[in-house]
DNA sequence: AAACAAACAGTCAAGCCTGTCTGTAAATGG
DNA sequence: CCATTTACAGACAGGCTTGACTGTTTGTTT
């Protein structure tokens, strides 16, 4: 009488899944897209190569299921770190190392593999645009509100926009080897830059509840 | 006597290598790294893979002659196209174009294959990081002279490499997709805000040459 | 011209990867 | 408590890739 439902099917299917999606992830960083085989995938989850096939019945299935995984983690991760900002002084260069950091990160490392594997492969690629973009927007959303900057004005979202191709830029210097000192370097310099090209004229600029900085020396 | 050397083996040789090199950087754009089987690169070579095995015993050999093939080709094409820049008064915008454009190019798409690829093989990280390098530093130069920056200015080199970062960051938002526009406008911006970073207190510069711009309205 | 070396051609085996297929255990529903 | 469905296990075949190997042609050297 006792053995009834021990682990509801549900269960079972959440862990199993997530499994198979970290090893995945972790793959992808370590051995890159090509390098990351069903078989080594269903190994390094510690799941039998039938249980696999059976939740992600082709490579395509478990790949494009990594990609949604990741852009949630991407997603969370960022929101986690914007909220971790100290709200000092210093606001532009903490958010810029804070975007700089993130697009240094395995999950960057991650997503790259995939994105550079989507360029030649059709299947792949209507995963990978469509969230791609979402997090781009999403990116980009977040960074006007923590920089506090005015959109209306012109050039204003131009230069977002560089910011963020800027550390996608960094992120991919940093791929081949440990290019942290020079990303901090460059990002405090540009901090100064954004901050004097964003003020310039600060016409109706709402941010007017982030201290101003007449910080040139 | 006359049936001496009608082919010299040198030249042979050299026009072999050319061309599986030349099949091989295609291949990449194309199909990607792991795209590029060698059986692929001799078809599209046009020859046999008895001979592409004479030539390059491994694929790791025919890849690393084909890093250092692209090398050359990404060096000598930034320089025609440096050499190709007009003298006008939108010097600063032409040249972040061409880079631009550059770092859009299919060349660059090809070395980010083998960027990516790179990440995770070690015998090809060998090969490619250092001529990476030499690249990176070139490009450092001739982008420094182009726009006539003052590297002693502090902040100036920074924002060198943070213009070098974005367009490799632009090149890589452009291989999911043709990005033309929203590169040229990101660079126009980004174009007033350099000149007037660099400009700023100019000091010594020797761009005494270069038309003074106060173009802020 | 003869011997030698380099260039070229094509076949073959070993290994890996993917996805199919058959079989077993566990859970849910009546 | 039995039937049905879902979860899991592992063997297997087909395809592709790489590099080794044998044989043929072409150029070089003396």
């Amino acid at each position: 009488m006792s053995a009834t439902a021990r682990v509801p099917q549900g269960e079972r299917t959440r862990a199993m899944r997530a499994r198979l999606l970290e090893a995945t992830v972790d793959l992808l960083v370590e051995k890159g897209f090509s390098g990351t085989s069903t078989t080594l995938v269903s190994e390094r989850a510690g799941v039998s190569r039938g249980a696999q096939l059976h939740h992600f019945p082709t490579k395509n299935a478990l790949v494009v299921a990594a990609v949604e995984h990741l852009t949630e983690i991407r997603g969370s991760d960022l929101e986690r770190a914007a909220a971790a900002l100290p709200d000092g002084e210093d606001r532009t260069v903490a958010v810029l190392e804070m975007l700089g950091d993130h697009f240094s990160s395995p999950v960057f490392t991650a997503a790259l593999e995939l994105w550079v594997a989507a360029r030649t492969d059709p299947a792949l690629l209507e995963a990978v645009a469509p969230l791609e973009q979402r997090v781009g927007r999403e990116t980009h959303r977040l960074t006007v509100e923590l920089l506090g900057v005015d959109e209306s004005r012109p050039g204003a979202r131009e230069l977002v926009q560089a910011t963020l191709d800027l550390v996608r830029g960094l992120g991919l210097a940093n791929t081949l080897g440990d290019d942290t000192r020079r990303r901090r370097r460059i990002l405090a310099q540009w901090a100064v830059t954004l901050d004097a090209a964003l003020d310039a004229a600060p016409a109706t600029k709402k941010a007017a509840a982030t201290k101003k900085k007449e910080t040139t020396s």
